[in-house]
DNA sequence: CTAAAAAATGTAATCGATTACATCAAAACT
DNA sequence: AGTTTTGATGTAATCGATTACATTTTTTAG
């Protein structure tokens, strides 16, 4: 007995709540009243109007209207296993080259109705990996890795969950899976053959490590190793800075390197940042760009052109690798099957940072 | 017969189909059986772990290793009405602060196991709404509306249908909905003031405008006024230039400016995009800065220290807009009752630009 | 050792769409 | 007119989780 009130009681109290609160969107059977058909013609409606008598849909569609209906996507992809969505691995958003890339993906996917869930890993593996568990049981139909040194976990658990996956920025090519992107060490290689070209001989590598090392940084540095064994000079790991992605930590560390002695004539630096915290120790030094010292950058920034000291940089297809990655992972979801290896280029923009020694 | 056959093999075919392609993923009963308890105890596993035994816990979580289960978000998401999902709107992700913004957004809302799902707009009011009713679908618990001009439409649909909002990065005091933001027309007045403190009376003020016209273009031009009547000048429609967001068209637009004999002494930009296009000009005319003419930006770049000429400019607080946007929602989604208006700071970041006429 | 209370687990209805198949209606043939 | 074909609509099972409530097990108290 007293159980008994204890229950309805509480039962009451429910009935309340979900009176009060839950003011329920409308479902497609209150569509389907209204416009008096079956749940059935209301959904083809919705999906394919073209089976639907005219007049029907017609009533169909104001009843929609009138009753302020939202399709429960939840609802629709528990049981289509589709869910027209598609998951964004990015490192950092800060970099502007990965931004643009990721909109012009989103741009690209967007026309097939698809819709961009992002996740932003910070440049930590587990997390990416966590990332990916949580947009797999978001259900999404495919994954973009941006810039990633995609771990291993992380590519066996997309095969495991069979989501459909691309890789982009840099690429591999001895990968079975799909990349699009540019030849980081061919670039970087190109770069630094350029200021060998002009007379340099005793150059330093400022290259984006520490904690962001990834499989990019090793084949930037390889690039540079590359460079340097083309043109028959000595390597040693003297030559290579790691240093924080930011344009702070690459002041201080090129201010240590000059306060030790260290004189070269170039800093070749693996993107524009670190480019940009060079450029501030010289000034502050005193150093005249490229009167006393060449400074090269790669990623290509706009703004590269109008410092103090215009620099030269590499261009990076950033609004491409979205693109071409978005085209990629729309084939990959329709059946098609894209290529496995999107190349695209990097372009040189010579903004006279680096002076001609010979 | 011949139907009876027809039928039968259809359905032979659709078993085929299924058994190949679509090696479904394991679900919730699969875990159940194989760690032989029911699926309610799996789920409890799942969410609410202190509640089961350890013992059985740990034959189910390993169940789940063995059969790499990943939880269906759709069933749960239909079940419970609740996705862990959060929309943001944002006009592009090509200007840095938004893109800040967004960062801080999601590292604050993914703390609280929130995933974003991104939208771009480009400026687009109808596309806009479209992303929102797209959102709604996917059943996000709520929206973040960055720098946007939020058409009427869009927030009354958000009202009909129960989703949470938070508008960022400007903000009107007068509204019921929240906002994040700083004061737009107080910060253009602020360093409209500035300037004229410098003594500069022959002023143009450059404002992003154009395709792009919105409420905060038109907070802009009101800040610009009102510093204007504050320092008792004349007002009229020839000192504002509504350009394009790009560096190309400031830079046009000041040439026109100029080679039509308007010789300002100081050109004030409602963004550092919009200066920098206006220093490129410059520097083709062979104007020096700030010797010949003063140049303000608005944003706060980094680089704006960098440049030929470090340009004046008034920080925008792009992160903490993020970060305070995401806490907003949180608070908005578990019921707590933040306050309607967060109001944030520019700050002036002084790079030399502005020449003392005085 | 038993009764009562508390904790753990199970049963089964449910969320809101889709869609195979059945049914019914209309159009196109003999 | 009768038969077949085509087209439009309806019926109801289904997707995979959650969770109220029932049931069973364990713990605690007497």
């Amino acid at each position: 007995m007293q159980s008994d009130k204890y229950d309805k009681s509480k039962r009451f109290d429910k009935l309340k709540e979900s009176k009060k609160i839950a003011r329920k969107r409308p479902t497609i059977n209150d569509v389907a009243q209204l416009a008096n058909v079956s749940t059935a013609t209301v959904s083809r409606c919705l999906s394919k109007p073209e089976l639907v008598r005219p007049d029907v849909r017609t009533r169909v569609e104001a009843s929609v209207v009138e009753l302020g209906y939202v399709l429960d996507g939840a609802a629709k992809t528990l049981k289509t296993h589709q869910s027209k969505t598609i998951g964004v691995i990015v490192p950092t958003l800060e970099i502007g080259g990965y931004a643009s890339a990721i909109q012009a993906f989103e741009k690209t996917v967007a026309a097939e109705k698809y819709t961009a869930i992002l996740g932003v890993s910070d440049f930590d593996a587990d997390k990416e990996l966590q990332l990916a568990h949580n947009l797999a049981e978001k259900g999404v139909d495919g994954i973009m890795l941006i810039g990633m040194d995609s771990d291993d976990r992380l590519i066996s658990f997309l095969e495991k969950v069979h989501i459909p996956h691309v890789n982009s920025w840099h690429f591999r090519r001895d990968s079975k899976y799909h990349w699009v992107g540019f030849d980081n060490r061919a670039a970087i290689q190109a770069i630094t053959s350029y200021v060998f070209q002009h007379g340099h001989r005793d150059v330093v590598f400022f290259v984006g490590g520490a904690e962001h090392a990834n499989a990019r940084t090793e084949l930037r540095r390889q690039g540079f190793m590359d460079a340097i064994s083309d043109y028959n000079l000595e390597f040693s790991e003297g030559l290579i800075f790691e240093v924080p992605y930011n344009s702070k930590a690459s002041q201080l560390e090129f201010h240590r390197l000059w306060s030790q002695g260290n004189r070269p004539t170039a800093v070749i630096c693996a993107n524009d940042i670190l480019a940009i915290g060079v450029l501030r120790a010289c000034k502050q030094i005193g150093l005249r760009v490229p009167d006393d010292i060449s400074v090269t950058g790669f990623d290509g920034l706009d703004i590269m052109a109008d410092l103090w000291a215009p620099i030269t940089t590499m261009a990076v297809p950033a609004k491409q690798i979205g693109e071409e990655s978005g085209n990629c992972l729309l084939n990959l979801l329709t059946d098609k099957n894209p290529k496995t290896l999107t190349e695209l280029h990097c372009t040189l923009i010579e903004g006279g940072s680096v002076k001609s020694l010979i």
